[in-house]
DNA sequence: AAGCCTTTGAAGAGG
DNA sequence: CCTCTTCAAAGGCTT
C-alpha cells in the first residue's frame, strides 16, 4: 500500500492511497455512490426535513458542500472562524484554531444562541462539556440542564421520523439529540462509549501546550485508575492513554466538539475495566495497586510493552482480562469486584502462564481511525444501532471525504503504525492470526464469492450493475435506496 | 458464549 | 507480483 510519505510537506503522498477500489463494479458502484449518495441523502432530508430546518442545518459541513469544486469560501470557513472568534471570546484563546482547516468534523454549537445570555455558557455548550468533561460541573444531571435541553430543543421537528438514518453532516450533536428527543428515541443520545477525557486528538506535538490543566484535572490523575501518572512522552499516540493533564493541556481545537471514542485507539485495559466511561467508580487507586500486584504477568506485559513513560500500551490486551470487563461489574463493590478478579486469575493462572506473550493488537489503519472518531457522531444521529450499519455509512462518509481529510487520518496511521514498530519491534500481524492465538479459534471462512446472490451484499451489485439510474431493474432488496438500504441491510 | 455482520486498510501467505 | 485472507473497532444479532 502506497505510504504518505511521512516527510512534512502535505498530504501530497496519500494521493495513490485515497480511495482504491477492488473491482469494476465496486468501483463503478462507489463512483455513482459518491455522486448520488450525497443527492440521496439530500433528498431523504429535504423530504423530511422542512425549509427552515434545512437552513437552519445547512450550516454544516455537509458531505456535498464539502467539495464544491469552486471553493470560495466555504462553510466551513465562516463555521471555523465563528467558531474561533466564540472561541475567544470565552475562553480568552484555550481553544486554537484548528489544525486541520478542513477538518470534516466540526459540530458548532449555536454559540451564537439566544440561550447565551449574559456570556454565560450556552446549554449547547453545557451539554458538551458535560459530553466532553463530565467532571466539570455543568449542571450535571440537574435539572437545569435537561431544562436547558428542554430550551434548546424547543424548536425541534417533531415531525421528522424515519427507521433509518438522517445523516445531517454538520448538524451539531445538540440538535441531533433534538431530533432524537423528539422522535421518541431514547433521550439524549451521546456517545455513550466516548470517554469524555481522552479526545481524539492529533499526533502533533504544537497541540501538547505545556500549560495548566483544568483545576478539576490537577495533579494529572488517571481517570481511569484515580492514580497519577507519569508525564506523557511527547511522542506517545493520542490514542493511547491519556492523562486527563495531558487531555486538559491539550486544546485541541475541536476537543470539545469532536465526537471522539472514549477508549483510547487501543483501549486501555487497566484492570480489564473497559467501560464508556471509566471513572474512579470503575478502577479506584486501590483496586489499580491491587491489579498492579495481582496481575503483573497479565497487565504487565514484557519490557517492550511498556512505553518508555511507563504506560502499557494499549494495544496490549490481554484476553482473559479483558473477559473481565463486563460492564456488569459496574455497580459491584469493590470486595466483590476483587473476588471476582481473583478468582478469575486463579482460574486462567495456568493457561496465562502458557501463554505469556500478551495479545498486541494490530495499529489502527487510516479507516479505524476515522471509524472511532466519527462513530460515536453516526450512532448519534441514527436510531441504527448496529455496527454492520454503522460502518457502511461510516464507509460511504469515508469515500465522500476530501483527500486532505483522508490525508489526516493516513497520516494517524502512520504515525500509529511507527509507535507501534517502535514499541513493539518484533511484532508481527502474523502474531494474531488465528492459527497462532493458542485457544481462540479461526474465524469462519468468509468465501463470499462475486457471483454470489441472495446475500447482503446483493444491493451493492445491483447497484454497481444498473446503477441508480435503472432501479428498476434492481432486485427487491436491492430497491431499497440508500440510506434505507442501510437498514434494509439491517435485519429487522 | 462464540461468532457473524460490515466497512477499509495493512500485512502476511501462497501461487 | 498478484490475489486472497486475516485482523484491527464496534455492538447488535444469530447460532
Amino acid at each position: 500500500m502506497p505510504q504518505l510519505n511521512g516527510g512534512g510537506g502535505d498530504d501530497l503522498g496519500a494521493n495513490d492511497e485515497m480511495i482504491s477500489f477492488k473491482d469494476e463494479g465496486e468501483q463503478e458502484e462507489k463512483i455513482s455512490e459518491n455522486l448520488s449518495a450525497e443527492r440521496d441523502l439530500a433528498d431523504v432530508k429535504s423530504s423530511l426535513v422542512n425549509e427552515s430546518e434545512t437552513n437552519q442545518n445547512s450550516s454544516s459541513d455537509s458531505e456535498a458542500e464539502r467539495r464544491p469544486p469552486p471553493r470560495s469560501e466555504t462553510f466551513r470557513d465562516k463555521t471555523r472562524e465563528s467558531l474561533e472568534e466564540a472561541a475567544k471570546r470565552q475562553d480568552g484563546g484555550l481553544f486554537k484554531s484548528p489544525p486541520y482547516p478542513g477538518y470534516p468534523f466540526i459540530m458548532i454549537p449555536d454559540l451564537t444562541s439566544p440561550y447565551l445570555p449574559n456570556g454565560s455558557l450556552s446549554p449547547t455548550a453545557r451539554t458538551y462539556l458535560q459530553m466532553k468533561w463530565p467532571l466539570l460541573d455543568v449542571n450535571h444531571g440537574s435539572l437545569q440542564s435537561r431544562q436547558a435541553l428542554k430550551d434548546a430543543r424547543s424548536p425541534s421537528p417533531a415531525h421528522i421520523v424515519g427507521p433509518f438514518c438522517l445523516e445531517f453532516p454538520g448538524q451539531s450533536d445538540l440538535s441531533l439529540h433534538q431530533f432524537q428527543l423528539s422522535n421518541k428515541v431514547p433521550v439524549v443520545q451521546h456517545p455513550h462509549h466516548v470517554h469524555p477525557l481522552t479526545p481524539l486528538i492529533t499526533y502533533s506535538n504544537e497541540h501538547f501546550t505545556p500549560g495548566n490543566p483544568p483545576p478539576h484535572l490537577q495533579g494529572d490523575v488517571d481517570p481511569k485508575t484515580g492514580i497519577p501518572r507519569p508525564p506523557q512522552h511527547p511522542d506517545i499516540s493520542p490514542y493511547y492513554p491519556l492523562s486527563p493533564g495531558s487531555v486538559g493541556q491539550l486544546p485541541h481545537p475541536l476537543g470539545w466538539l469532536v465526537p471522539q471514542q472514549g477508549q483510547p485507539v487501543y483501549p486501555i485495559t487497566t484492570g480489564g475495566f473497559r467501560h464508556p466511561y471509566p471513572t474512579a467508580l470503575t478502577v479506584n487507586a486501590s483496586m489499580q495497586s491491587f491489579l498492579s500486584s495481582r496481575f503483573p504477568h497479565h497487565m504487565v506485559p514484557p519490557h517492550h510493552s511498556l512505553h518508555q513513560t511507563g504506560i502499557p500500551h494499549p494495544a496490549i490486551v490481554t484476553p482473559n482480562v479483558k473477559q473481565e470487563s463486563s460492564h456488569s461489574d459496574i455497580g459491584l463493590n469493590s470486595s466483590t469486584i476483587l473476588y471476582t478478579l481473583h478468582r478469575k486469575h486463579q482460574d486462567s493462572k495456568k493457561e496465562d502462564e502458557k501463554k505469556k506473550q500478551p495479545h498486541i493488537k494490530k495499529p489502527l489503519n487510516a479507516f479505524m481511525l476515522y471509524m472511532k472518531e466519527m462513530r460515536a457522531k453516526v450512532v448519534a444521529e441514527c436510531t441504527l444501532k448496529e455496527s454492520a450499519a454503522i460502518n457502511q455509512i461510516l464507509g460511504r462518509r469515508w469515500h465522500a471525504l476530501t483527500r486532505e481529510e483522508q490525508a489526516k487520518y493516513y497520516e494517524l496511521a502512520r504515525k500509529e503504525r511507527q509507535l507501534h514498530m517502535q514499541l513493539y519491534p518484533g511484532w508481527s500481524a502474523r502474531d494474531n492470526y488465528a492459527g497462532n492465538q493458542q485457544g481462540k479459534k479461526k474465524k469462519r471462512k468468509r468465501d463470499k464469492q462475486p457471483g454470489e446472490g441472495n446475500d447482503l451484499s446483493a444491493p451493492k451489485k445491483c447497484r454497481a450493475r444498473f446503477g441508480l439510474d435503472q432501479q428498476n431493474n434492481w432486485c427487491g432488496p436491492c430497491r431499497c435506496k440508500y440510506p434505507k438500504e442501510v437498514s434494509c441491510l439491517v435485519r429487522a
